[in-house]
DNA sequence: TCCATATTGATAGTGATTCTCAATAACCGA
DNA sequence: TCGGTTATTGAGAATCACTATCAATATGGA
């Protein structure tokens, strides 16, 4: 939080009502939050506040470097604190069947996908790495392929 | 073309003219094909196709295996031909400056990921990975960080 | 050729996100 | 503390990519 308050105060930017519940909402929340329930969580604190400024808000965030978009494909934004856990990016496992998510991370897949590029002329800057598959829980529940 | 006749033929549905022309199309421009570009390009053959035909036409294709959807971020989707090169998936470095696109194939990295999942107690099912960073060409071309 | 029905095209509908713009509220200085 | 400049907000319209609807049409087998 005080973090945001430097990079507002540094981009000549204000604060907000607004914004600091949505920051702390979204901080406190936790995971990988899609920006629809961070509306809804952060109304519980703030009723009045539009889903524009929820967007806006944490597009600011994201800019700052203090969260992370993600995309699980589904259509719908999500976003993830990036202070959690690791300092590197770490890769997600997603559910297909209750949409659990797990992460890890493996300095060794980052490394060799680093030497595959160069081979080609990249230079990684950002990387896209989600793998979908059944939890343990759901292929005990003998969840078929497709969901049941 | 043959597998799709036949795909077609086993799932009881119809050969059109406007299909075989999307699909034809399709096979033709190679590579990853947003909808938007595989409508104009099948509209010079068959002037009268509706968007939804070739969305539907495409779904069709993903569904018999004959296509892979891909998805970079940018919003809209892309299609890939799936016999193309090899038979196992291969992952794509997408230039953040000129868009181009390269693929590399990794067992090793598959085998890594496969294994970091079981892990975590998933069966990895669909892989989703792209790496974004600049090719060797918008690199020399100076181009900052950021796109000029 | 005829018919049952798969397919199509035009368009309305969706769902998520962004834009617009007037009203409001933050910050800064006096 | 008060004011003024201007960043921020909220409500709803607008986008954008894609899907559903449905009457008209075309396909493939009898």
């Amino acid at each position: 939080m005080e973090v945001l308050s430097e990079a507002i105060a540094a981009k000549g930017l204000r604060r907000s009502r607004q914004r600091d519940a949505i920051a702390r909402t979204f901080f406190v929340m936790g995971g990988h939050v899609p920006v629809e329930a961070l509306v809804e969580a952060v109304r519980r604190q703030e009723p009045g506040v539009s889903v524009a400024t929820v967007y806006r808000t944490m597009k600011l965030l994201a800019d700052v470097g203090l969260a992370v978009p993600r995309d699980f494909g589904d259509g719908r934004a999500r976003y993830e604190a990036a202070h959690r856990r690791h300092a590197h990016s770490h890769d997600h496992l997603v559910c297909t069947g209750c949409g659990r998510i797990a992460e890890f991370e493996s300095h060794q897949i980052e490394a060799l996908q680093r030497r595959l590029a160069r081979r080609h002329g990249f230079e990684v800057e950002r990387r896209h790495v989600e793998l979908y598959g059944r939890c343990a829980g759901c292929r005990a529940a003998g969840k078929g392929a497709d969901a049941a």
